[in-house]
RNA sequence: CGGGACGUAGCGCAGCUUGGCUAGCGCGCUUGGUUCGGGACCAAGAGGUCGCGGGUUCAAAUCCCGCCGUCCCGACCA
């Protein structure tokens, strides 16, 4: 038998699967309670002589590595294990297999059940200090107490590494590890976007772009629906045009990519700009597009007859951020922006509400998030605005997220940019605007608002694979036969107009098609193997489900899943998307509702943010904007916005003194911690 | 722009302190076989200007200098 160990190792002579070279000595079983633990002392002996003879003998020189790491642990590890030392060892949750952060003894890396090591000797002679071995565990064959045959060698050490990966290689690490990693996690499992080689813009995935272009649809027939229209306008604009309105230009100059010339030439086998090609005046990339709309719009409008003017585009911006997060703060982003032009004030200042009672309206009944709408104060207000209008949502992690603004622009593009018009008494006035828009940021909250450790999880209306079916099969008989039911069900549901992925991809397991599906967030899964063939039924899983206090991840898999007659399964499909729908949205007001408090003093306003659940703080505020800058720079929070008085819970209601001054204040604010 | 870290195969990383074997490992990829109801296994392969430039040396992934780039933490902002 050890022969035959032996024979198997030097097959693999690069890596040692620790669990599959001793599985037959029952060693692996050791966490197992009903294991026979008098076995272990033999079984550590046996080890022994081989290592003996394999440092002493001439066959030493070509003796594996990982070989040699393998019989110089195994006795640590059995006599680890045996003295009951680490006698169950559930493998923590690493982000990245190498970056073991925790200490890991041999016996639990041993014992850590599903996942498999390797080890591989490392050249380095000396021990690296503490605080570098974070990457791997480095760990000295002398360790070994008694062996006088190794007393003379110089020390060994060994790298551990989980091996086979394919389980950790992309790992979601969880939410309650590192929130804002867990983020950069889903979207790299999701395959929804990546860095590009751009510094701070991304890359949209196919999967990413779908979810985009069904936002859009949405979005778009929307705005139709209240009488927009899409049109396009440039990408550059004038350098003098975003200057025309003072506080506009000021607002962005900060972040404002400018082009200045327009030739490059060769030089030396370099590309390089070429220096006679400069423009006469520079040009803009816009950061948003007032100021180049409203230049025609003055052509466009002469009357009151030409008003209202709805017009919207969809089109990328850029803004030169100093710092990005794929999503919800890139360098260019897509969006959409409304620019409309009304005879009276408060026709525009009806229209900036009503659009965005519409992103509220999408952001809830679509996204499945729940948003609170107000005002912005006058510190948060966009540049050039008289009044800025948006729909905050809360984050898993208790932040606000801004998810779309609409802003009522008075009359100053049209003073800037000279639009006027003859009202119906025949006067000449300038006109009255307004500008609006939500942008690939929405996909951030997605993905903030319902992901889970295990990945995306998208809401139905939004998700561009409804079910995903993965058919089940050992044989050529049984492949074709599931294939051919997986067809005629993937066209069934089709009928019923949803979309539908048949996964009948060779050579990978069901298991990593399970994962692969789930990562990027498809709400149902169809399993079809033999058993479904015999009894006519379909195994459906569902995506997420509510959580129940106190469930194992093991209890929610089994309740996510069930056998159903093949129609009764068909026929749930559409019912059971318009539950889960229905359910994220409960699930995310239910959060919201659990992490947002009513707060009367500042101390508790600190206990609140100090603490590990921080929210949405319903708070009386009357300080000036100064103190408002200080108040925020002290706790990290802002005023996200003074909600419409319809969106105050009942019991935030009412006047009441400011927390910080003690002046009196009508009504409360929202003060979080923002994105 | 200030502080920190990093740059070696498509991805994740070892190797560098103390220069020298043919630059390795895992994943992924290719081919063949066995598998398949929660991340399969075996075998054989393909894949690298070690970020760029210079210097020291008989010899540089490794030491020195310069540059470029990326990421993280700040100031700024949706």
């Amino acid at each position: 038998m050890l022969q035959r160990r032996h024979d198997d190792l030097v097959r693999c002579p690069n890596a040692i699967d620790i669990r599959r070279a001793i599985r037959n000595r029952e060693i692996a079983r050791i966490h197992h309670p009903q294991i026979n633990v008098q076995r272990l002392p033999k079984l550590s002996r046996t080890p022994r002589p081989r290592l003996r003879t394999s440092l002493t003998g001439r066959k030493r020189p070509t003796l594996p590595d990982p070989m040699h790491a393998l019989f110089i642990l195994a006795p640590i590890l059995v006599q680890t294990a045996h003295r009951g030392l680490v006698p169950r060892v559930k493998h923590r949750h690493t982000k990245r297999p190498q970056k073991i952060t925790h200490s890991i003894s041999p016996a639990q890396f041993f014992l850590c059940g599903p996942r498999r090591y390797k080890i591989h000797r490392s050249r380095q002679v000396h021990p690296r200090p503490p605080e570098q071995t974070t990457h791997a565990l480095h760990y000295t064959g002398s360790a070994r107490a008694g062996e006088e045959s190794l007393a003379s060698q110089p020390p060994i050490h060994y790298t551990i590494q989980p091996m086979n990966p394919s389980a950790e290689q992309t790992p979601v690490t969880p939410r309650s590890v590192d929130y804002a990693q867990w983020y950069l996690d889903v979207i790299k499992r999701a395959e929804l976007a990546e860095h590009s080689p751009v510094r701070g813009c991304m890359v949209i995935r196919p999967h990413g772009y779908a979810i985009w272009e069904k936002m859009q649809r949405e979005l778009d027939d929307r705005f139709k629906a209240t009488g927009h229209v899409n049109a396009y306008f440039p990408m550059f604009i004038p350098l003098s045009f975003l200057a025309r309105e003072e506080q506009h230009a000021a607002g962005f100059a900060k972040e404002c990519a400018v082009v200045t010339h327009y030739r490059l030439k060769s030089q030396n086998g370099e590309v390089v700009v070429d220096p006679d090609s400069k423009l006469e005046e520079p040009l803009v990339v816009r950061p948003t597009s007032e100021t180049i709309i409203w230049a025609q719009y003055k052509n466009w409008i002469q009357s009151y007859r030409d008003l209202p003017l709805l017009i919207n585009q969809w089109a990328n911006v850029v803004r030169w951020e100093m710092r990005t997060r794929l999503f919800l703060r890139t360098t260019e982003f897509l969006w959409q922006e409304g620019h409309t032009a009304h005879a009276t004030a408060e026709e525009a200042i009806e229209e900036a509400r009503r659009m965005l009672d519409v992103y509220a309206d999408f952001a809830e009944n679509v996204m499945a998030v729940p948003v609170i709408k107000g005002c912005k104060t006058p510190g948060e207000r966009f540049a050039g605005a008289v009044e800025t209008y948006c729909i905050e949502g809360m984050m898993q992690d208790g932040k606000a997220l801004q998810m779309g603004t609409s802003h009522y622009l008075g009359q100053n593009f049209a003073k800037s940019a000279d639009v006027t018009f003859l009202n119906r008494q025949g006067q000449r006035e300038y006109v009255y605007a307004t500008s609006w828009g939500v942008s690939t940021r929405l996909i951030g909250a997605l993905i903030m608002t319902h992901s889970d450790d295990n990945g995306l999880v998208l809401p139905p209306k939004l998700a561009p694979i409804h079910v995903v079916i993965v058919p089940i099969f050992k044989t050529d008989t049984e492949k074709s036969r599931t294939l051919e039911e997986a067809g005629r069900v993937a066209a069934e549901l089709r009928a019923q107009g949803l979309t539908v992925k048949l996964d009948d991809r060779d050579g990978i397991m069901p298991g990593a098609k399970f994962y692969e599906w789930e990562a990027k967030g498809v709400p149902l899964r169809i399993e079809i193997g033999p058993k479904d063939l015999d009894q006519g039924s379909l195994c459906l899983v569902r995506r997420f489900l509510i959580e129940q206090p106190g469930e194992s991840a093991a209890d929610q898999r089994k309740r996510r899943k069930q056998f159903l007659p093949r129609a009764e399964a068909l026929a749930s499909v559409r019912p059971l998307l318009e539950t889960m729908q229905r359910e994220l949205l409960e699930r995310a007001r239910a959060l919201r509702a659990a992490r947002s408090r009513i707060i009367n003093s500042l101390a508790e306003f600190e206990e609140f943010f100090r603490g590990d659940t921080p929210g949405f703080a319903w708070v009386h505020w009357a300080g000036s904007p100064e103190q408002e800058e200080e108040f925020g720079k002290r706790f990290e929070t802002s005023i996200r916005c003074i909600p419409f008085p319809d969106q105050i819970p009942p019991a935030a209601q009412g006047p009441g003194t400011c927390l910080l001054t003690g002046q009196p204040s009508s009504q409360r604010v929202l003060m979080a911690r923002a994105y």
